[in-house]
DNA sequence: AATCTTATTGCAACTGAGTTGCGTTTAGTG
DNA sequence: CACTAAACGCAACTCAGTTGCAATAAGATT
């Protein structure tokens, strides 16, 4: 896990210097149940009556992506989508997978590959990501 | 390599049964003289004065990505970068590193990882994809 | 070489995820 | 309760990539 802490919104948001307000709780806690990452569009329908403004969403994302405890998924869209980032192994995060035919995506959270050495001499990694594409079970039959 | 066929742009396009025209070719020798995934901007760019309209060069390009000899390469952010595919292994890419203070992205041509596997029943891997983030030597110093 | 078919191209207008500026609200401190 | 900086909402913006359609040209056929 990349975090120590634990995972309740409260603490996620004090750890990192944020202010614990109803906004920023409701997206952590919809980020906690989702399965996959979300784009911000699924983040809002997701909090409901508890709506947010598309802006205010997108700012908090960044604040908890600045944080350290949220990642924006690598998908070949345009369309960001994000998940915390304690399914992640320090540098190494857990791959994803995309179908190319109905466009879901899928956490492997069990697949890791090793990290990449021998990298010329000055780089330094913080992070590797690794993005499988093809086709999911319903889409291969 | 992914394709057993020569690289000249000629050929890439016959294979394809895409057409050969004087745009098209121009976008294939920028890209093959290319060190990294260009964007459309740099690659309209680097064609100069044959320069080919935003429009055309997108579609090119994305007639080429469903040939299968041009990949879109994975870098958080909304601008796709773009390179041919020869120096890919199979479903295997080869790995890119995008510095987080400097933006440049780098090719790991001779960096790879194994193939995930044991995948669950149903998945049908096409391509893996490997994104490193972080410094590069002349941001690290 | 002239003709035909249809892939390719250019242009203008569009789309929409994400951003910016700024004035208002509110969490957290004391 | 007052204070201050963080968080918020709204309107307007940005700009990579898309779409529709008419004009052009590759290359196959006569
Ligand atoms: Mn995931
Ligand atoms: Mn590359
Ligand atoms: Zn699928
Ligand atoms: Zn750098």
């Amino acid at each position: 896990m990349t975090t120590k802490s634990s995972l309740q919104p409260e603490e996620l948001l004090q750890n990192a210097d944020l202010r614990c307000t109803r906004g920023r709780l409701d997206i952590l806690r919809v980020l906690l149940a989702a399965d996959r990452p979300l784009s911000q569009d699924e983040i809002a329908r997701r909090m409901g009556r508890n709506g947010l403004n598309k802006v205010t969403i997108y700012r908090a994302l960044e604040a908890f992506n600045r944080a350290g405890f949220l990642h924006i998924a690598q998908v070949q869209e345009r369309i960001r989508y994000y998940e915390l980032a304690h399914r992640c192994r320090q540098m190494r995060c857990h791959p994803h997978f995309a179908c190319v035919r109905c466009g879901r995506l899928y956490c492997l959270h069990d697949h890791y590959l090793p990290l990449i050495k021998d990298l010329d001499q000055g780089f330094v990694i913080h992070r590797q990501q690794i993005r499988l594409e093809g086709l999911c079970p319903d889409c291969s039959g």
